[in-house]
DNA sequence: ACAGTTTGTTTCGGATTGTTTCGCAGGCAC
DNA sequence: GTGCCTGCGAAACAATCCGAAACAAACTGT
């Protein structure tokens, strides 16, 4: 499921966004502040962020180019301003889109849509995922890897696909979880960890520096796959 | 140069919009109905689509979804209604953006570029950070020191990162730990110091002038490494 | 019903991270 | 230069988290 963090002092309208968007699939994560926005931004590792531009303290102009110093993540700056200073002046900061306020939800979150769709590796026309030395195809639900096909049950080829669809995201073991299967979220047994780490030795992915699947302490894990170079462009 | 192709039958509006890109740096390479849009967007391969939906035959969301089939091009949408439905219909259909006319040149200009900017290889600030006798990929969530892979824990990595961003710049104890754990702001403990200390040893950076990562007295540590010629600016 | 496969739980050893404490070095006053 | 005080580095210890083996439960196909 789609991440995105919402930095708006308007805590009902923050709330009512975020059931919006929950029907369609997109968990909201929302900050007061941009102190708590900032500090929710690591934390969470959202795919997208919601800037309000009117906010008390630092303003969503300020936060923008903060947070443009160290992430590349898509933004997307919200405005009672219509202007068109404004709007430039927010999208040339590094936004990626700027819509102005009031907004209509379903605009908003088709736009949020639009932008990720385009992040995720998955909509190019060839299904496959290609890695340095790993190949994954959710169409065949085969994995290869150095060329010799992978014999993975089909929960450790959910786990892969999960994974590597999102390569460089970090995913906690409650959104693992939620993932493989519907909505458990509680967590209190170390399944995750046991299917990565089953998953990693049929990978041969033991080495130190671990060539697909990384833990990262305290948090989760992450796909840290190579992208293999030779990209299509119809 | 990046070049664009529109799609739209108002002759006039169309050459006063080449002209007004050329200013920009971007050259757009117009089409005055679907026929010739299609024949151009092969013929010319352009790096974004702008799709006029008022179109004289085939309408604007028909060729979003003809193009759609075959091409991940960006597009955007430009149309006279301001319908919010009209807008997440073309949104789900693949396009990228959605302007209303009438709309400022300067600012569908900007959301040109922001779409364009992403695209562009090199942009991604997820590339290496390279310094002499050190590289850091945020990518792989790996450290290469003088060659030699570093064997680095998660929290070690994530420290390397902070400081090796932004090079040169001090960077206190409380903001250090802000930016590896949540806001703790309340600083009483001498963790940061501890990190710091296995970081330098797996560095090996023991010497006195330290080759990478300096103590400044009283206030915090900062990042000295010397960027290497090839590295891509922030 | 049965055997084999797949998935989940328990448990323990080891790795990672955090705290305390002590010795030492850098800065400051004289 | 000398002595003092503050801040830093590192070792030792404690708390937490992860990896894997062993075992149990659930599922599959016959």
């Amino acid at each position: 499921m789609a991440k995105v963090l919402l930095i708006d002092d308007d805590r009902k309208h923050s709330e009512l966004l975020q059931a919006y968007f929950k029907r369609f699939g997109i968990q909201l994560v929302c900050a007061g502040d941009a102190q708590e926005g900032l500090r929710k931004l690591r934390r969470e590792d959202p795919d997208l962020l919601l800037l309000d531009v009117m906010l008390p303290g630092k303003d969503g102009f300020e936060i923008c180019r903060e947070v443009r110093r160290t992430s590349d993540i898509p933004i997307i700056m919200l405005t009672a301003r219509g202007d068109v200073i404004d709007r430039v002046s927010g999208l040339e900061l590094g936004a990626d889109d700027y819509v102005g306020k009031p907004f209509e939800p379903r605009e908003l979150v088709a736009r949020v849509q639009a932008i990720l769709r385009r992040l995720e590796p998955g909509h190019s026309r060839s299904g496959k995922l290609v890695f340095e030395g790993l190949v994954v195809d959710p169409d065949a639900r085969t994995a290869i890897i150095d060329g010799q096909p992978a014999d993975l049950t089909s929960m450790e080829f959910e786990l892969l696909l999960i994974l590597a669809r999102r390569p460089g995201k970090k995913l906690s073991r409650d959104e693992i979880l939620s993932e493989l299967r519907g909505i458990d979220a509680a967590i209190l047994t170390r399944a995750v960890d046991i299917m990565v780490s089953r998953l990693r030795h049929k990978l041969g992915d033991s080495a130190k520096p671990s060539r697909f699947i990384q833990t990262i302490w305290g948090r989760g894990y992450s796909f840290v796959g190579v992208p293999a170079a030779d990209a299509e462009s119809p």
